[in-house]
RNA sequence: GGGGCUGUAGCUCAGUUGGGAGAGCGCCUCCUUUGCACGGAGGAGGUCAGGAGUUCGAAUCUCCUCAGCUCCA
């Protein structure tokens, strides 16, 4: 009997055949798929092959073949059942333009028989109904017809990427294990668990227009996946991808940590034979889906992505949520996650070095998450018990579907834990109402999909241009003679633009630098035998097009010309200085923080630069001192700025940083930042971006804000060189105009300004204290002026006060004095009239009222007011008229 | 991209048709007291996330911005 193969040696096997085949292996890429916003994460190997076929790219060959990590939530709610997974590596074999169906079938059957020696009478084909070209190639190489299954679009045929783009039909190699229903008509397209489909060839032949008509490819393509984790199941003879050598050191953990066990043959109605851990299928499932998961995320995070409340960090966050959700079942009550993620970093680190080199940053990601999970639980808990309450209190036995739903929708607490706690306390749940809220959700979000939809599609109508590859001279060269390739006036184009168009001129070589990796685009001109142009901006449309964006100064310019392009020089040293001062940066953060921090975005401009990365928590005063600190010593040294390059792959293993979720190709230019002997190497990163030749150029690298930008994201900004000198020239005259006033030499200037303040608030008080008794007086001097109304002490005089508060200060204090009393003052504050009146309790229970009176007194004065019965607030325009309005107080109590 | 919720003292949060910015915990001082959440008296601490508007007056109403939480896509 021949040694079962483990999962390495499949995916070993699988490149291998291929390369003998001709195929050029390309490495798995970041889960993040890198320009292609449409897209949430790489569902499919075919993601980064996508290029090439769509005819974006040049492919490094016609025939392609990889293992590419794949992430999808389609069938998130299967996972636990023994093929469906988010995370999977997937084996797959491409063909640009080159082989098509006889030759893919051909090798696919070569490759399961003759290297996984899979046994012939155990596999079966299924082909696209009418696609009879699929059906007698396997026909040809043996298959029996009996076994070759025609099916419908519904799983043979692979439609276009959104309305329209490239389709074909399909053909899968399935695996039959034997057991099943046992159904006389059990076939391939039965879901009883019989068949686990292996392989699938996609024959990408048409194009799909929005329409839904489809047209056959001039030159059609090949795009086959082969799930890993399946594959490997087979071959090891297990009916679930839980029991292969892919998850048995994850569910040992998991059994480890929890203690679930298998006690003796206890077996599992799903596959009727014993299972190696636990006593009961749900438990099973729940290990299952927290080893699924639990994996998952660690290769997510290794990729980049960070929990949040949008895009692909809340597919992170939905999936880490499941996960624990699925740990409780199994009793763990603390965080749990990162004990998964530090054995898959473990077992896949080699493969995978991002996940090796992030491990400190996946673990602190994780526990972090699963934290703040907790306390969304908590808020949930505090929100049900009130709900439980009310619901109880109003004779009810089910908890209403809409208060779940709010629970649910706002507070994100999980509709099995408010079900399980309500029964807890003896309450169902309005389960139906729960879906209907769900469904009006679903249809909200649809509905203004659909408009955005409609929105983008009627912005393709422009003409296709055809450019030439455009060479970008300006690593060396600032000024460069070329000729102009196209010509584009108000998107059209055109064979000469004269003076004053705004124009779009593209050049066969350039050393503009066109914007891209943050770095912004050069400004400069372009002259040529009969005219000038002011370039304004350079943007970089792809790998090798520099548009220049500008406007005819002098005389024509027309395509075909010999012109001279010239950068400015001065804003292009700027924009150096800021680049590589980035570095610097990033090399300094790393040293200080640890190297899980990574760049995460960043912006070069003359004047000053950005720098995004991954970092938890705020840094502290003094962890910025020491990075700038760093910086500069840096700057001070000299260090050569030098690039070259090299294969992506030496630059990997010479440890060069890459931006994550880049997508790089096989040759990089790779910048290093090292002492002028070599003998040491601050900073090595692949970038494209245009630098100074020694960090000396750079002159002062000052750092000017920090902050988050996100969970798990700062953002540092700052200045160098010229922006660095002119900040500081602000700073010092600002710090000068603040001295001379205080007439303080600058150093001394803060020490004054403190005590100047103290002195100020002391003064305050004091003003405060003085005015209080001030207005003390004069409240017993209008003692004197209380009148009696049919009984009623009243009283209301004009004072003067400097705010509100002492205002109500006095009310008070005559309150106190008089007992029972109606008290109205008016005051001037700010150029306008202002009242305050009070009544004391006793007379409120008469039915005066404090509002009423103010409002009418306000009224006089042109402005209105009110506020409660004991007291109240007003205010007026025309200050003339305070006294007018006071007089008018006696005749509202008489009336009264 | 869309919907819901939140932002008030160091922390957890009250604040009811717009009219005195509060509680508990924590902190400081004093008193009392050998202990375990001691007790008592006093005190400090706030651009009510930010901006604009409505109003005589906005923590409160309207609009915008920012941040956090959450669901849908």
């Amino acid at each position: 009997m021949r040694r079962v193969m483990n999962s390495n040696e499949i995916r070993d096997a699988f490149l291998t055949f291929f390369r003998e085949k001709g195929h050029t292996v390309l490495p798995s890429s970041s889960l993040v798929p890198h320009g292609d916003p449409t897209l949430l994460l790489t569902s499919a190997g075919v993601v980064q092959i996508k290029p090439y076929f769509m005819g974006e790219a040049t492919s490094p060959s016609p025939r392609l073949v990889s293992c590419q990590k794949c992430f999808r939530t389609t069938d998130i709610d299967s996972v636990g059942d023994a093929g469906h997974l988010t995370f999977f590596e997937m084996l797959g074999n491409f063909s640009v333009g080159d082989y098509f169906k006889k030759e893919a079938i051909a090798w696919a059957w070569e490759f399961v028989t003759e290297r996984l020696h899979l046994p012939e009478e155990r596999l079966w084909i299924t082909v696209f109904l009418d696609d009879d070209e699929a059906f007698d190639y396997w026909l040809d190489i043996g298959v029996p017809g009996g076994r070759i299954a025609r099916c419908g679009e519904e799983d043979n045929f692979w439609g276009p990427p959104g309305d329209s783009g490239p389709c074909g039909p399909c053909s899968e190699i399935l695996y039959d294990f034997g057991i099943g229903c046992g159904e006389p008509d059990c076939g391939p397209a039965c879901g009883c668990g019989r068949f686990s489909e292996i392989w699938n060839l996609v024959f990408t032949q048409y194009y799909q227009d929005e329409r839904g008509n489809r047209t056959p490819l001039p030159r059609p393509n090949i795009d086959t996946g082969m799930g890993l984790e399946r594959t490997a199941a087979i071959m090891q003879g297990k009916k679930s991808v839980y029991e292969t050598d892919l998850f048995n050191p994850i569910m040992d953990r998991i059994s480890a940590i929890t203690g679930h066990k298998l006690e003796s043959g206890v077996g599992s109605r799903e596959s009727g034979v014993p299972l190696p851990y636990n006593e009961s299928e749900t438990v099973e499932r729940a290990m299952r889906v927290v080893a699924e998961h639990g994996r998952a995320i660690a290769f997510l995070i290794a990729d980049g992505v960070i929990p949040s409340n949008e895009g692909r960090g809340y597919v992170l966050r939905r999936v880490l949520r499941r996960a624990v959700l699925f740990g409780k079942k199994l009793g763990f009550d603390e965080p749990f996650l990162s004990e998964i993620a530090k054995v898959v970093i473990e077992q896949m680190g080699w493969l995978y070095p991002e996940l090796a080199t992030s491990k400190d940053y996946i673990i602190n990601t994780i526990d972090l998450e699963e934290s703040r999970f907790d306390q969304t639980l908590n808020t949930g808990m505090r929100l049900l018990d009130e709900i439980m309450a009310q619901t109880k209190a109003s004779g009810l036995a089910i908890l209403p579907g809409e208060q779940a739903f709010r629970l649910y929708d706002t507070y994100g607490f999980p509709r099995e834990i408010t079900s399980a706690i309500a029964a807890e306390h003896g309450l169902s749940m309005d389960l139906e109402g729960f879906g209907r809220e769900m469904e009006r959700q679903r249809e909200r979000a649809r509905a203004v999909q659909k408009f955005g939809g409609d929105i983008s599609q009627s912005e393709e109508s422009a003409v296709v241009v055809r450019y030439p590859p455009v060479r970008f001279v300006g690593y060396d060269k600032l000024s460069h003679a070329s000729k102009i390739a196209v010509l584009l006036v108000g998107g059209q184009q055109v064979e000469a633009a004269s003076q004053g168009q705004e124009i779009e001129v593209t050049l066969y070589e350039t050393p503009f630098y066109g914007e891209m990796g943050g770095q912004v685009g050069d400004i400069g001109e372009v002259k040529g035998p009969q005219g000038r142009v002011i370039i304004i901006g350079a943007i970089r449309q792809t790998d090798d097009l520099v548009v220049h964006l500008g406007r005819v100064e002098e005389g024509r310019v027309s395509v075909g010309e010999e012109v001279v392009a010239k950068v400015d020089f001065e804003r292009r040293l700027d924009i150096a200085r800021n680049h590589t001062a980035t570095h610097l940066l990033q090399a300094a953060l790393r040293q200080v923080l640890g190297d899980q921090v990574r760049q995460a975005g960043s912006l070069v401009a003359p004047d000053h630069f950005r720098f995004d990365f991954t970092h938890l928590i705020a840094l502290s005063k003094e962890e910025l001192r020491t990075v700038q600190g760093m910086v500069n010593e840096n700057i001070r040294r000299d260090l050569l700025v030098s690039s070259r390059v090299c294969p992506y792959s030496d630059a990997m293993t010479e440890g060069a940083l890459a931006f994550f979720g880049e997508k790089y190709g096989d040759e990089v230019r790779m910048l290093e930042i090292k002492t002028p002997d070599s003998s040491a190497t601050v900073s090595a990163e692949l970038c494209g971006g245009t630098h100074v030749q020694s960090t000396g150029e750079i002159g002062l690298f000052h750092i000017t804000s920090e902050r988050s930008i996100g969970s798990g994201m700062r953002r540092i900004e700052g200045v160098t060189g010229r922006g660095a000198e002119a900040l500081i020239a602000e700073r010092f005259a600002a710090l000068d105009v603040i001295a001379g006033q205080l007439e303080a030499s600058p150093s001394e200037a803060g020490e004054k300004l403190v005590a100047l303040i103290a002195e100020f608030n002391a003064e305050r008080k004091r003003a405060r204290g003085l005015e209080s008794q001030l207005l003390r007086r004069t409240a017993e001097s209008l003692l004197r002026e209380v009148r009696q109304i049919d009984g009623i002490n009243v009283l209301a005089a004009k004072v003067s006060a400097s705010n509100m508060e002492l205002l109500r200060q006095m009310g008070d204090w005559l309150k106190d004095k008089l007992g029972s009393a109606v008290i109205v003052l008016g005051v001037v504050l700010e150029g306008n009239p202002r009242f305050l009146a009070m009544v004391t309790p006793d007379l409120v229970g008469d039915g005066i009222h404090a509002g009423d009176i103010v409002k009418q007194v306000a009224q006089v004065t042109g402005g209105g007011g009110g506020g409660k019965a004991e007291m109240a607030q007003a205010g007026g325009k025309d200050r003339n008229k305070i006294d007018e309005a006071l007089r008018l107080v006696p005749r509202l109590i008489a009336k009264g």
